[in-house]
DNA sequence: GGCCTTCCTTGATCGAGGTCAAGCAGGCGT
DNA sequence: ACGCCTGCTTGACCTCGATCAAGGAAGGCC
């Protein structure tokens, strides 16, 4: 079974393994946005713009409304994208895991909060710098319009999960979410089971699930006491049969049963 | 009060304002996408190639998973983009109204279905002969990119919605984008109140909101009860005080109150 | 060691919204 | 005119997840 199901439909993970962006031995850091298909004229001129930041878990990396002075890459840990309303509801809208892009080219100011969840290493760009990349090369041009073209079918997987998913198949999407990009990360085909970190808290997941603390600890429990899951400690999965948790996720094995 | 108040922070709106792609006299359809800022040559190119065509209600434009072979944008009516479970839950995940674009440049395949609410004019253009077209001007390119942006900013802030809000709170919130969609729309400055049409059923309202058609149909009844709206007919609404609607919406002003 | 704090779990209760069910209004074809 | 749709409303009831509350486990710091 396994490896079948782990190759997500999503495109995001199908380019990654086309041409395996997340490990390219000649991409200084792992951004599949700006890897150029190894293009060396593009990665030496990107060589030359690029910094590395490094931020604490909690911290805010840009504020919603704040403007955008850069755009850049995870090379190590995660960040999160949320809004929030003025009383105080959050909304995670996205997660930025190793290899994700962050910013936008073109956009004067942040439309959400980006924060660190564990420690974070950022490869950076200035975003005027990197503008002026995209206007000379319309190849960076269009792998960033792929790109966002990818977050926003993300993006409205989400809101299929958010609008009609119970709380226990939105912890079990999650999951396979997670463990779908940490086995594309590692490479590591799961033989007895699989293995994934969280990396993030229950609140975090909360506020991605739109659900509260409480409902994601004790889904998370009685998924636990199903055996569909173990708990290494709070935040390291194991999933003997990853089969059984896609069952509870009420996604589609790959493309449907029906069409 | 009013105008500014419907001045949607959203970037979809403001750039459509600062150049008014919406009844731009030298385009022939309304597409803000490819209006190319009323560029000639480019023009005179997608007139060539353009073609229209019209569905009824409740026919499915595109089904998920079927091979895309056009991109295009309305002309007249209302088309829904939704994600269905296999259960048959389904979730909307876009509302393509007047101007918007529809298509994935340099994907293969639907993601998800797309459907008439009403009777729906398209401007067609074959896929590839408009990708051709991109990659001849990469002005296309970027207007396309700034596009996709814009349609992830409003998916992430319907996420938003989905995961956070009240039921009344989305209800008042598809209401105040409803009303804005309108007044620009039209370009009318409203005075004695607003006056805009829903175009879509309870059941679509229910599906975009991810709520059931009966929650939508009693809020709706609440708000009417409460004088913020008035029902001129089922479909069409009547705000005698933008405001109050607005304070129903959990939607900051805009920009918001802290920062 | 002892004492924070932060994160997580579990229990008891409550309520918003879903479900089931009935009925009404308007359009359309015969 | 009639019946028959489909779309909308309203009521009664129930359930899932939120809320309120308490306590346990794992660091970090004195």
């Amino acid at each position: 079974m396994t490896m079948n199901i782990l190759r997500q439909r999503n495109v995001v993970l199908n380019t990654a393994k086309k041409h395996n962006h997340l490990r390219c031995g000649e991409c200084p850091i792992r951004h599949r946005a700006v890897c150029a298909h190894c293009d060396k004229a593009e990665l030496e001129q990107l060589d030359q713009i690029k910094t590395y930041r490094s931020f604490g878990p909690g911290e805010t990396i840009v504020w919603s409304g704040e403007k955008l002075t850069f755009v850049g890459s995870v090379v190590v840990g995660v960040a999160t994208l949320s809004s929030t309303l003025s009383d105080g509801r959050r909304q995670m809208v996205g997660l930025l895991l190793p290899s994700d892009f962050l910013g936008r080219p073109g956009r004067a100011t942040a439309t959400y909060d980006v924060v660190a969840a564990t420690d974070v290493t950022f490869c950076m760009f200035q975003k005027d710098e990197f503008e002026r990349m995209i206007a000379r090369s319309p190849n960076l041009g269009n792998r960033l319009l792929e790109m966002t073209l990818d977050e926003l079918d993300s993006a409205r997987e989400w809101m299929l999960l958010l609008g009609r998913k119970t709380a226990r198949e939105k912890i079990a999407s999650l999951f396979v979410i997670m463990a779908r990009r940490d086995a594309a990360l590692h490479q590591s085909a799961p033989r007895d089971g699989l293995h994934f970190s969280l990396h993030i808290t229950r609140e975090a997941m909360a506020d991605y699930l739109g659900l509260t603390i409480e409902t994601v600890s004790r889904q998370i429990s009685a998924l636990r006491r199903e055996g569909i899951i173990e708990l290494v400690d709070a935040r390291t999965v194991h999933v003997p049969n990853f089969e059984k948790l896609l069952d509870q996720s009420a996604d589609d094995a790959d493309g449907g049963i029906l069409a």
